[in-house]
DNA sequence: CATGAATGAGGGTTCATTCAT
DNA sequence: GATGAATGAACCCTCATTCAT
């Protein structure tokens, strides 16, 4: 029963990691809810931090790849592909909202470890999207701009529906577990991309990505 | 000495809470950090709870007041104040990156107390920024919009800067800690109101805030 | 104010070392019942064991003057005077029903310095109790007894209904700080006097100890 | 080998539960006198209050057990009962001097906890102990009496020589931890069961209990 | 592959007490 | 007489982890 032990634990820490945090969870919790012995932690992860490394890694290799997967449009122009990129990366958090959440915050932490896993997928992120400003920059699709603040731009848009879930339905009352949401908020990350990144006069006929 | 023990235990929770989280961080770090008894903690903030609801208070009471300063502008447009909120905001924030940041991080934990002080504030700021929204529809300043996904990117876009400083810097190669960064992110700011909410047709004669 | 704030902890702190023993009463919770600073305990007793001391001394003072004044009944016979000494111990004890509850708990409890004060009064205690027990025996009547034997049954039913007040009144429903209970178990005492003690056949006429 | 960590904190509680009570003994005491990690006490009752609870509910199971082997003698008479319920009490509580003496004493504090486990047990109690009563009035063995104002004369009477050890011996020069005082307190209650409950003629042929 | 017993370190908190004011 | 700030020690408990089975 190896596989089911390894996955219950990866499912039990991702809602807990998610809900209070990573230092707030202990692993009798997560052994608790995923209904085995603590001690089999330590068996498939080592301790309670390669667990958390493990998430992250199982996240930002999805994450990545579908960056990389949207980046293969880049001969299709660079407003489909960022749109393709921002579909992708909007989805995979929209399927993924717990893993999403907890993995955000934690990265906000100063910690070695997970600064080093991080900042390996994070300089890929940096570098497809630098690639696509600079060939709509030089497509004449986009305005002339700063990648580097783009790409902030870009992924506080992506992030901000993930992060906060309590204040999103609680005081918005928007609810970024259904699809309607995503669907919704895509639309104003295109709007983005054309009203602020794209030269071409205002409101044009919107780029279908599909 | 009162008031220089309860100070220097502020200042040091704010910076440990920032570097490794509410959880991540003890009261034996506290006190040692601010060169006081751990039992200070009980005696200043009944508990370590207590620490983090202070600093949440002096946080939202704070930012509410520069939002509410912002909106003092309402009738000069919605555009110009609409930016003035965002430029309080954002150097706001900037002043107090490290509170920030750790404020940023500590309300996505599902926490009760935090859940409630979160809500009363922020329940303002959605109530400031709906009416501006709203104005500016009224007034035709702004397109047609849904003023809380409005309220959601603008967010993104504030926020994100804070969130992460060393990828920030690490990464981006990126300084939200230098006044140069502020001037300049507000621009970015400026151009997403332009660009994305305001309906005249685009790059106009930019409107100065000051 | 000096005396009404000693008074005050005096009286704060019989209630809670009665409620919650010695150990479970802190000098906050004294200070606070009493509504005082709680340096003032350590001004007026020099610690918390001080206060204890304190409380100890004024408990036995009293106890212990209260056998005297039935002892110098001791020429009107025996009987009369033990039964005098029972009625002064009981109704001593029921008028300071809480005082009585505490010390007969802290007592059992090693202390050095509570031996010491306990034992000072016990072994008058004691001298009194033989000397009626020998008189007795030695006018015939009583029987023949071991003194300390009986000091000890007699101790136990004078203390017995103080100890478990709410065993008193939960399980027996008897209730030891209403009058109605010491006058009638002070007929108890009585006939135990009568009937274990004395060698008159039994049921004699009542002897009337007022 | 759990059975002997489990064993040695239960033996070094009640040592020492008895000799400093409950909230004068800290969890490192008891660990340390046991050998064993202080963790071990939370892992095998949870906490210190279950440990307490734990011994509390061990004492009342077999005290109970006592009263209820005697009482199955109600048949023989309610004198030779009661006696025998007297005797198995006595040396019950002098076989587990110092887990009585600690009980005696710990229940007399305002505990929710041991409030409630005390009333289940001490209600069993006082249902035997009226039944042989009653028993005894219904067959004139007995004179007219108030049942609970009998069974508090004989807790008082069977708990006073537990209560206070070290009172016995430094001022009554009694040592209830011997045999013989056991054997010879136990013909004194006898004697108030003689002499206060019983109606025949004092001084009866005494009635052999074995 | 999984478990329950056991550990040592550290967690947050409360404690009695001191002392300048 | 009385106070509030401050302390260091100790409190109970939980932690992540180890290891024999």
């Amino acid at each position: 029963m190896g596989k089911n032990t390894k996955e219950a634990i990866i499912a039990a820490s991702i809602s807990l990691f998610n809900t209070n945090g990573f230092h707030g969870t202990s692993v009798r919790d997560i052994a608790s809810k995923a209904k085995v012995n603590p001690a089999n932690i330590a068996y498939y992860f080592n301790n309670k931090h390669g667990l958390l490394e493990y998430c992250l890694t199982i996240f930002f290799e999805r994450y990545v790849a579908e960056i990389e997967e949207g980046y293969e449009r880049i001969e299709q122009g660079a407003t489909i592909c960022l749109k393709t990129i921002a579909r992708n990366i909007l989805f995979f958090q929209y399927e993924n909202i717990h893993l999403t959440r907890m993995i955000l915050r934690e990265i906000t932490i100063d910690s070695q470890v997970v600064r080093e896993i991080m900042s390996t997928y994070l300089m890929k992120e940096r570098f497809y999207l630098n690639r696509v400003f600079e060939r709509g920059m030089q497509t004449k699709e986009f305005r002339h701009v700063t990648p580097d603040y783009m790409t902030l731009q870009l992924k506080g848009l992506l992030n901000m529906p993930f992060l906060n879930s309590h204040y999103m339905s609680e005081v918005l009352h928007v609810h970024p577990n259904e699809r309607y949401f995503a669907e919704k908020y895509l639309k104003e990350v295109d709007r983005w991309i054309d009203g602020v990144l794209c030269r071409n006069e205002y409101e044009p006929a919107y780029l279908a990505v599909n």
